[in-house]
DNA sequence: CGCATTACTGTGTTCGAGCACAATTTATGA
DNA sequence: TCATAAATTGTGCTCGAACACAGTAATGCG
């Protein structure tokens, strides 16, 4: 299992190690005979190019556009610096930049902003968080045709063919379902989406979808399973009035990070007996995951996803690996036992 | 943001690279303003040396040795191999190789012949499962004279100061504890200890003390906790009798691999009602989890285990970068729902 | 046949760090 | 003062891949 190099093929095969390289790279002016028994030998000893030294010479400066939501906004996506970090320090010993480009995730506009000064950065390489699917969808064509590789994490484009790293948000739905069942087998059901402008309405259609369909599919469930729809804004009074008006509700899944609100107007409507799921590890969801409050949240990783968008992407530029077109992660269930060790950065 | 190199700061300094190589390696011979020129130049610009450029020098080839339960005897093991393979592609650039050698997880003796063979292959570090204390403790104390760096991971020899990567053993007890409690508040629960020599002794102890500790906490917990000792050659008989002698038994918690013990047994004597939360995905177990009769696996992750366990050590072979003494991984929480993604290699 | 063109092949340099060794400067002693 | 030792500093080669360019052989054509 010797670590074979250009030179010793070269030597294997009677010539020299720049006929070796054009019969690699395909760079032709090789007669064919030897071409035949220069290939033969790379295959035959499984020839493995050191992608390092390959690197040392070739030490361009690649540039890589993140254009992610802003955490100031919304902190969800404060941990997302902390995966893009972690990445850059994994490959510190290629010159890697970033250029990060914040966009206010209530605003398309913004959004479209942001993409603009992206775009005049000049970047090799896009990672970004499409938020808003129209307009991600116009954007990310424009990127088709420009011929620059775009990444994207948290929600899937599917009208693009753009590579993808998040979750099986149906499924996800569906391990919302199966937890808040097995905590709780009687009563009616909640579905609560909270969100400013329905923006993330498609995500929180799949997580419903797969929530419905688990317990569809139960022989012996009777109960009844309600949607309510919250805006931001309006979240206290009306979530308030839903709660009020189903006096017979033993279990509800928020379907974004915003079950704190939730388990708050639990606690000073003395309900907390309804069982409660929700997502994210964010401060608030975690302080009432500890006061019981908060049964169970599903981490959704964003750290990790922006970990894993910028590697691949870093990985396309520096060693020509091909970018997977979809990488679903695991979904991993977290209770007041198990939260701390997923909290460390 | 540039990219300084040793040639960049000679130049600034106003001496040869050769002077500047000194300085960083503490080699000595070097005029004392000088250095001091050159030590304020690489601080000030925080110089980072090309950690590849520096290893294509100095190609060496690094022998790592392997010592490991044969997962032909017990399947828990076969994954390692897995995160084994990952952490050699990682790094296939550099000459690594490995030596693995499999011992009888039964069997003391066979631990310490294997590691015989293991010490003639003169590895430059190991990484090991140190199953059994005392033989581990002495097999541990021996590479720490001959001054050969050891990472352990699955269990942690507390009287070695060699790296481990596990898990908290407690906090899985407690999880376990918590997983039961939400699904089930009333009856009694069990906790069931399956193993062919109690081998595992320690690690199922802590698991125990994590999981009796949550519910003493408990305000309102009045039932009682059991625990049952099962030789695995006994198994099917003596659980059978456990659970009719306890009619009143809402949970048991098993505290390693073999739950579909159990779960076969539940499901022969129609005691699917009793919930059952085990470890690892194996198989078996995640059949029983798909029928039902398994409610919660809890994730011990061999695979990640080994795939950190050996790229610490890679990373401090070849990049000089310090192995970390303890390294506790998430505990991972698996339903029927979650479990496909956690079973992809 | 001679010269040009094509077809192919080999050589040498580069990247950044490490290190051996050569070269230079400074210090010491008779 | 000068040889010699000691201290300090600079030079040049290496690693593996990439590629420019020089070199060689074969063929074409007048």
């Amino acid at each position: 299992m010797k670590k074979y190099t250009i030179k010793d093929i070269a030597q294997l095969a009677g010539v020299s190690k720049g006929t070796v390289d054009r019969v690699i790279h395909n760079r032709g002016n090789v007669a064919k005979d030897v071409e035949d028994k220069v290939r033969a030998l790379l295959t035959e000893i499984n020839y493995q190019p050191n992608l390092i030294a390959r690197n040392l010479k070739n030490n361009k400066i690649f540039n890589i556009g993140i254009l992610i939501p802003d955490p100031e906004i919304d902190a969800y996506w404060a941990v997302c610096t902390d995966g893009i970090n972690s990445a850059l320090a994994e490959f510190s010993a290629f010159d890697v930049r970033i250029n990060t480009f914040l966009y206010d995730p209530t605003s398309t506009a913004d959004f479209l902003t942001r993409n603009e000064q992206l775009l005049k950065s000049e970047p090799d390489v896009i990672l970004m968080v499409p938020l808003f699917y129209k307009e991600a969808t116009r954007v990310l064509k424009h990127y088709q045709s420009l011929n620059i590789p775009v990444g994207t994490f948290n929600n899937q484009i599917t009208s693009s063919s753009a590579s993808f790293i998040g979750q099986d948000l149906y499924q996800s739905g569906r391990i919302a379902a199966k937890l808040l069942h097995s905590i709780s087998d009687k009563g009616d059901m909640a579905i609560v989406h909270i969100d400013e402008k329905y923006k993330n309405a498609v995500h929180m259609q799949e997580k419903e979808k797969g929530f419905r369909n688990y317990f569809e599919n139960l022989d012996n469930f009777e109960n009844t399973i309600l949607t309510c729809k919250v805006k931001y804004i309006e979240t206290e009074d009306k979530l308030r009035d839903f709660i009020n008006d189903h006096p017979n509700l033993e279990g509800m899944f928020v379907t974004n990070s915003k079950a704190f609100h939730v388990a708050r107007l639990l606690e000073s409507e003395h309900k907390t007996h309804i069982k409660l799921v929700g997502y994210d590890l964010l401060c608030d969801n975690v302080n009432y995951l500890n006061t019981g409050t908060i049964d169970f949240l599903i981490h959704q990783n964003p750290r990790q996803q922006a970990y894993l968008g910028l590697k691949y992407l870093i990985e396309y530029l520096v060693f020509d690996k091909p970018i997977p077109e979809k990488f679903l992660l695991p979904i991993d269930i977290i209770n007041s036992e198990n939260v701390t060790p997923f909290l460390r950065p």
